[in-house]
RNA sequence: GCUCCCUUCGUCUAUCGGUUAGGACGCCAGGUUUUCAACCUGGAAAGAGGGGUUCGAUUCCCCUAGGGAGUGCCA
């Protein structure tokens, strides 16, 4: 295969979700490993619902999650070319002017389905005199556009859901150009296919259908229909289809938790293949693996849990490097590598960090239970004198142990409470080090 | 309603007719760390149901059930 050219091709109507990104990325990831081109296409026919606020929104994700284009263009900015090839539909016949009103289909529809039929649009359109059109067109009636399909079926070797037919005879020709003379996706997505060169189209199999209309397309346009890879759909942890939460869940509430963009690509790059569901190094290494046939056919279950377990191995891995500046943001005495690689095991993301911040450099609530006040008593007395070292915890539990008879969890768990204020946290003798002789003594003798 | 796709541990999956049905994540237990986490070791855990075909079905076929998708002047 010689390098291939891809597209990621949101519509500007709405934030970047899982299942957005998921395409985008499996996108990417081929382009990637294959050497190819990723081309993002801002589809924007639809100029009432599009934003530039959308648009730049995705750009920023995309950007964030490290996903990279190429090439960019808008379709709104192409309009000459779409009425170009809607002419030579046209002009072959194979584009016909339908007077009906979206009330009037949908009763169609509905009688259809109620006598158990499918409700494919009976062509109408296709049969209008010019008498008859005229008629339409003095009650103030504008047209809209079908494509004429050939009720063949038309066939593709999918490169994930292997050889796929669909019967274009049990489909309704699809609307080309609305009546405001707007275009729906589906011509333009074609033209610009064509014109841009894309060898492969992946998507979601929702589109499944929509690829059988649009192979026709191509042809009739005079080009080649690109390759096909239509990837089962992501389901939500039920199993049910993705809700509402999690088809929303947009990559900006995603950052603010604090989840790493490698988790995210590491996830959705894996899910629903044959890979172990793992963390992976970089992009690159998730592009070297990528494989058509490592995905399987059936939807998949995305799991916001998984998420945040991918993104804990990260980060209890993350070098201080990587995570310097987010600490800093926290407070600008977190971002100590000391500090963040002994609290970095504790954390699921490296803004959880912050938990430990005060226990280091500020201020906690020391956590005393009434039967162990006496016993931090002995504590306070026998903490040695001097700088805190890594000898100090040692020498001082050493001591403690001799002078009360504690042992164990007895012995230890009462001094993290007290000095840390939690039950849980890293190293209570790594800690001490960082917080000093002054903080240690006022939280045990706060009791 | 109609059309298409799917169904193996909780989850993602391996198995291309003969396997003690394998791995990973998660879970549980033990070890280690004088706590927790992390880490190491071990463990529990699956062929949706029913019919065929076959010497033999997780694997091939049919039916049922369940899930997903499509059926738009959305993408």
């Amino acid at each position: 295969m010689t390098n291939p050219v891809v597209r990621f091709a949101p519509s500007p109507t709405g934030n970047l979700h899982v299942g957005n990104v998921r395409t985008a990325l499996i996108n990417w990831l081929f382009a990637k490993g294959q050497g190819g081109t990723f081309i993002l296409r801002i589809d924007d026919t639809d100029l009432e619902r599009s934003t530039a606020a959308y648009e730049q929104g995705i750009k920023d994700d995309l950007t964030w999650l490290g996903l990279t284009w190429g090439d960019t263009f808008k379709q709104s900015e192409r309009f000459a070319q779409y009425d170009a090839a809607a002419d030579k539909l046209r002009s072959m016949g194979l584009l016909y002017a339908c007077y009906e009103t979206a009330d009037e289909l949908d009763r169609q529809r509905k009688l259809q389905r109620a006598r158990g039929k499918p409700p494919i649009y009976n062509r109408a359109g296709l049969n209008l005199s010019d008498e008859e059109k005229a008629a339409f067109e003095a009650e103030g009636r504008k047209p809209h556009w079908r494509f004429k399909l050939s009720g063949e079926r038309i066939v593709w070797d999918d490169l994930v859901r292997g050889e796929q037919a669909i019967e274009t005879s049990s489909l309704s020709d699809p609307v080309l150009i609305r009546a405001d003379g707007s275009y729906l996706y589906t011509l333009p997505s074609c033209v610009d296919d064509i014109e841009a060169g894309i060898t492969h189209v992946v998507r979601g199999e929702d589109h499944v259908t929509n690829s059988g209309a649009q192979i026709e397309i191509f042809k009739a346009l005079g080009g080649t229909a690109p390759k096909m890879a239509h990837t089962p759909l992501l389901v939500g942890a039920d199993g049910a289809s993705l809700s509402k939460r999690l088809g929303s869940l947009g990559m900006g509430e995603l950052r603010k938790q604090g989840i790493e963009p490698l988790a995210i690509c590491s996830l959705l790059g894996k899910l629903g293949t044959s890979d172990n569901v793992e963390i992976r190094e970089s992009l690159d290494q998730l592009a070297d693996e990528f494989d058509f046939a490592k995905i399987g056919r059936a939807p998949a279950r995305f799991d916001e849990a998984d998420l945040h377990n991918l993104n804990a191995a990260l980060t209890h891995a993350m070098p201080f490097e990587a995570a310097k500046e987010r600490l800093a943001a926290i407070d600008p005495q977190a971002a100590d590598e000391t500090f963040w690689t002994l609290v970095r095991e504790n954390c699921v993301t490296v803004e959880d960090a912050a938990r430990f911040v005060p226990v280091a450099f500020g201020e906690i609530t020391p956590l005393i239970e009434a039967e162990d006040r006496a016993f931090i008593a002995d504590a306070a007395r026998l903490l040695p004198e001097g700088e805190m070292t890594a000898e100090t915890w040692g020498a001082w539990t050493a001591s403690l142990k001799t002078e009360t008879g504690r042992k164990g969890k007895g012995l230890f768990m009462p001094l993290r409470k007290a000095l840390t204020g939690m039950e849980r946290g890293p190293s209570v003798g790594d800690m001490l080090v960082l917080m000093g002789r002054e903080r240690a003594m006022a939280r045990l003798s706060a009791g």
